[in-house]
DNA sequence: TTGTATGCGTTATCAT
DNA sequence: ATGATAACGCATACAA
C-alpha cells in the first residue's frame, strides 16, 4: 500500500494525499474521499520514505551502561513514557560499561540519523569529550553533569554530604566502599560528599578504611570482606550504591554482625531492595523516573528549536531515606 | 556526504561505489580509489535510503511489559548481546502491562518495517492471536508458549511442581499467592504445578489459602496480609514471583513471624533480591539471559531463511535454588 | 568490469 | 485548491 495507490483509489493526485496527511490543505470533498480510502485500506505511510525526504526519523537513541539496574530501569521508564506520548521511538543501545562501545553507538546513531540522543553516561574520557563536542545531533546527558552540555543530574555531592553528616555523628570508626572516581557522579562526588561531611564533624577517615570496587553485588561482598578483615572494629559502613550495600550486608550477616547495633550501613539510590531488605536500608532517594522524563522533554525541546541553542541543565532533588540499617545515636 | 559525492571524488559512477559497498564486484584499481575517498570522508550510507530500496532495516522490535524487572532485564541483556553482534539495532517498546499498548506496538513496528520482532508477552487475548496470526514479519515469542508460533519459554509447570513437592513434604498448612491465570506461564502453569504437587502429596489446599494479586512488591505485601489475616496458622507460603515474595517477607517480619521456623516461603525467578535477602529466598532459577540470546538467534535465523518456514520452539532449563527461607523437614 | 537509467515512497516546488 | 514534476540517497537491471 503506497501513497500512489491511495491517490488512485480516491481519484486524486498523490500530492493531494500527501497534503491531506500533512498540512491538511485539501477541499472538504476530497478530504472525505481520501479519508475513506485510507480507513478502508489501513494505509500507513512508509516512515523510511518520509525520513529520506524530510530528514526526520522520530527515533531517539538511548545509550545506557547496563539494562539490569534498578536506577537505570527507572530512568528508562521515565524516558519511554515521554517519548511514546510524543510519537518517538526508542533505539536502545547497551554498552556494558564499555567506553569504546559508548563511542561506537554515538557514531552509529549518527548514521541511523536519530533525531536526538540521551546518553546515560558514566565515565567521560577525552575521546568522549572530543566526540561530543563535534556532535551534530541534539544530545542530553543524563545522570552526570558535564560542562558545556545539556545535562540532567542529581546533586550527588550534597546528598552524600547530608547523609554523611548523620552517619558521622553516630559512628566511631567508619568504612567506605566507593566506585571509580572516573565516574564523576557516583564515584567522585559521592565520595567527596561523604568525606567532607566526616571531616566537618572531626571524624578522621584513614585510607585503609576506604576501598574502591565495581558496581555489582558480588563486588560489594568482596569489598566488605576485605574491609572488615583489615578493620574488624568498624561500626559504620557507607556504600556508594544499594547494590554494593546488598552484597556487603550479606557478608556482615555471615560473620554475625548485627545491623545496626554492631555495624550500621547505608546505601545510595533507594532501590527496591533497600525497602524490603532486612533490616531496611538507609539510603538516598533520587527521582530517577522524573529525571528520565525531564531528559526526554528537554531533548524534544532541543529538537524542535533547532534555531536557538538550548543548553539547559537541571539539578534534581533528592531525599534522605533513613531506615532501620542505621543508628539514631 | 552521499554516494554521488563519493563517486565524483573517486572518479567513478555511483553504481560502482554501490557495488563496492555491496557485492564488491569492482576492479582492484577502482576499489583502491573508492576506499581512499571513503576513508578520508568518513562516508556512511544512509540507512534510510538503503531501507527504502532493499526493504531491510536491520531493526528488531522488542516489546516488553515493563523495563524495571529483574527477569525482563536479564532477557533484554541477552537479546542486546546477540543483536549488537549481528549488526542489528534494538527498537524498544514498553507496554506497562497494557494489552492494547502491545497491539499498538505490534502494528507500529509493521510501519517501521522492523526485520523481526521479539515479543515478551504476558497475556494473550483473542485480539492478540488474530493480529499475530496474520503477522507478516518474523516474530519470536519469549517467555510464553503459544501454539503455532516460535517460542522460547521455560517449563513453569514442571519447575513449580518440583518445588511444590519439596514444600508439600515439609508443610502443614500452605498459603499461595499467584497472579492472573491469563498469564499462562507465570499465572496458570506455576499455579497448576504447585497445586498438582500438593495434591500428589495428599495435601489439600483450600480456596481460602489461595489468593491472586499483581506483579508488584506492594501487591505481595497486601496479599500476604490478607492471607494471614484469614489463615493465621499458615506455616508455608508460596509466591508466584520473587518480587511478590519480597513484599510478603516484609509483612511476615512486621508481624513477627520467623522465617523459616514459623513460616517457610518460596519465590520464583532467582532475582538478585532472592540471593541477598535475609533469610535468602528459596526460588527457581531460569536461564533468562540465555533465553534472550536464544530468542534473538532464532529470530535472525527466521529472518535469513525467509524461504523455509521456521517454527521452532525451545524449552529452557530450570534449577531449584533451595535456600534459607525454607525448612528441610 | 563499468556506467546509465530507473524506481523505492515520500514531500516540496511550482505552475495552473 | 490541485496536479505535474523533481528530489531525497541508494541499489539493481540492463546495456555497453
Amino acid at each position: 500500500m503506497t501513497i500512489n495507490e491511495i491517490a488512485q483509489l480516491a481519484g486524486v493526485s498523490r500530492a493531494t494525499v500527501s497534503r491531506y496527511l500533512n498540512n491538511g490543505y485539501v477541499s472538504a470533498d476530497k478530504k472525505e474521499r481520501i479519508k475513506k480510502v485510507i480507513d478502508e485500506t489501513g494505509y500507513k505511510p512508509s516512515t523510511f520514505a518520509q525520513t529520506l525526504r524530510s530528514k526526520k526519523t522520530n527515533y531517539i537513541g538511548v545509550i545506557i551502561p547496563k539494562i539490569n539496574s534498578d536506577s537505570i530501569g527507572r530512568m528508562v521508564a521515565g524516558i519511554t513514557s515521554v517519548l511514546s506520548n510524543n510519537n518517538y521511538q526508542l533505539l536502545l543501545a547497551c554498552t556494558n560499561n564499555n567506553a569504546s562501545e559508548e563511542l561506537k553507538y554515538l557514531n552509529l546513531f549518527k548514521e541511523n540519523q536519530v533525531d536526538g540522543i540521551i546518553l546515560l553516561g558514566t565515565v567521560f574520557t577525552k575521546e568522549h569529550i572530543k566526540t561530543l563536542s563535534s556532535y551534530q545531533v541534539p544530545i542530553v546527558i543524563l545522570g552526570q553533569s558535564l560542562e558545556g552540555f545539556s545535562c540532567i543530574y542529581s546533586n550527588d555531592y550534597m546528598a552524600a554530604y547530608s547523609l554523611g553528616e548523620k552517619l558521622a555523628k553516630t559512628s566511631n570508626k567508619t568504612g567506605m566502599i566507593f566506585v571509580t572516581k572516573k565516574d564523576k557522579a557516583v564515584g567522585f562526588n559521592r565520595r567527596k560528599g561523604f568525606i567532607d561531611a566526616f571531616k566537618a564533624n572531626q571524624k578522621n577517615i584513614n585510607q585503609k578504611q576506604i576501598i574502591e570496587t565495581a558496581f555489582t553485588l558480588e563486588a560489594g561482598y568482596d569489598a566488605c570482606k576485605k574491609l572488615f578483615t583489615d578493620n574488624p572494629d568498624l561500626d559504620t559502613l557507607i556504600c556508594a550504591t544499594d547494590t554494593i550495600a546488598s552484597g556487603a550486608i550479606k557478608y556482615l550477616r555471615e560473620i554475625g554482625k548485627k545491623i545496626p547495633e554492631d555495624v550500621q550501613i547505608s546505601g545510595f539510590g533507594d532501590s527496591a531492595f533497600s525497602r524490603v531488605s532486612y533490616p531496611s536500608l538507609t539510603t538516598v532517594h533520587f527521582y530517577y523516573e522524573e529525571a528520565g522524563q525531564k531528559a526526554s522533554s528537554l531533548l524534544l525541546r532541543k529538537i524542535n528549536n533547532k534555531d536557538e541553542e538550548i543548553r539547559d541543565t537541571y539539578e534534581l532533588d533528592y531525599s534522605l531515606e533513613i531506615r532501620e540499617s542505621t543508628r539514631t545515636n
